[in-house]
DNA sequence: TTTAATGTTCAAATAAAAATGAACTTCACC
DNA sequence: GGTGAAGTTCATTTTTATTTGAACATTAAA
């Protein structure tokens, strides 16, 4: 709406590169489960070089404000971006956290982790529904208990390589 | 069509834990990003008690033809299913192989590891757009690099973890 | 306490993904 | 070669996921 720009936008080059990022990381996101509007806030976050605020990423994305509302939150949620103080009124301003591990991290605590849970769950009904313990089936719910485990300890493993 | 039934159908109990199993799968593959039609077609194959052709599962899933066929490649290509020798004229007939790492193992392979060579492509772009050598660019081309390397060097890791 | 800037929510619209089904190919068997 | 069962392909339809935008909060500043 207002005419005057924020700080950083005329010194700003290479908006080729920054593109470049952006759609990286709108790729990215997607094998992970996430919506593209996500990976495009938090690659415009990652090779920005000062802090944005909300309305910074609906005007360089042109994307709506419902739409950077929600990714926001999601990305906050997933530990993926940080708030830093803003200066100007209560303006709220967002950084990314430049680490792989706490994107992925995020998925997995919020994602994954709910997931396995369920499963859990599912897995225990299975085994209180084969009330004549036929052995075909006992095997394989046991075999689905199996990978259950398996996965559950898989995540750990992940989240120790995926490091600091 | 044929109003006659194949062998198994009529001993099938338990229809409750099949049903199950496949909810499982669906929801599960969707972590995975994959068709819900996949994971019903692989639970179904899971949970048989025998070899399933291309029909019976149409008819199990009441699922078109043009579904079941898709879904039969792509789990082939995956590696999660396996062709058994049919019998009756050429009519072939699928089983599920029952390790995660056949499903995983396929995601990986497929989807996953082809997505990381395309990230190198797009990082050595970036790093060919950053002519003017920006610092600020520079270091973040050169984290997403090492997510890269770090995400390559995940899979090995998993895939042995995944194990036999 | 009003105003205006900031941010959120959610019903509706839009876009993306998946399923359908009819036309087509292939091949075993006659 | 002709017939039909088996399977595939792909343009269209259906379903699901995402985005929009307008109404609704919240609050800093006047």
């Amino acid at each position: 709406m207002t005419p005057v720009m924020s700080e950083g936008e005329m010194l700003m080059e290479n908006s080729d590169l920054e593109e470049m990022v952006r759609e990286f990381f709108a790729e990215t996101v997607k094998v992970l489960g996430l919506p593209k509007s996500v990976g495009e806030i938090y690659g415009t976050l990652f090779i920005s070089k000062e802090p944005l605020s909300l309305d910074d990423l609906v005007e360089q994305l042109t994307i709506s404000k419902g739409s950077g509302s929600q990714g926001l939150k999601m990305l906050r949620t997933l530990g993926a971006v940080s708030e830093v103080e803003g200066l100007e009124g209560r303006k709220v301003f967002y950084q990314a956290d430049l680490e792989l591990k706490s994107l992925m991290g995020g998925v997995i605590r919020e994602k994954i982790r709910p997931h396995l849970a369920n499963a859990k769950e599912k897995i225990k009904q299975m085994d209180a529904c084969n009330e004549v313990n036929d052995a075909h089936y006992d095997e394989r719910i046991r075999k689905l208990g199996n990978w259950r485990r398996r996965a559950g300890m898989l995540l750990p493993i992940l989240q120790k390589v995926l490091g600091k």
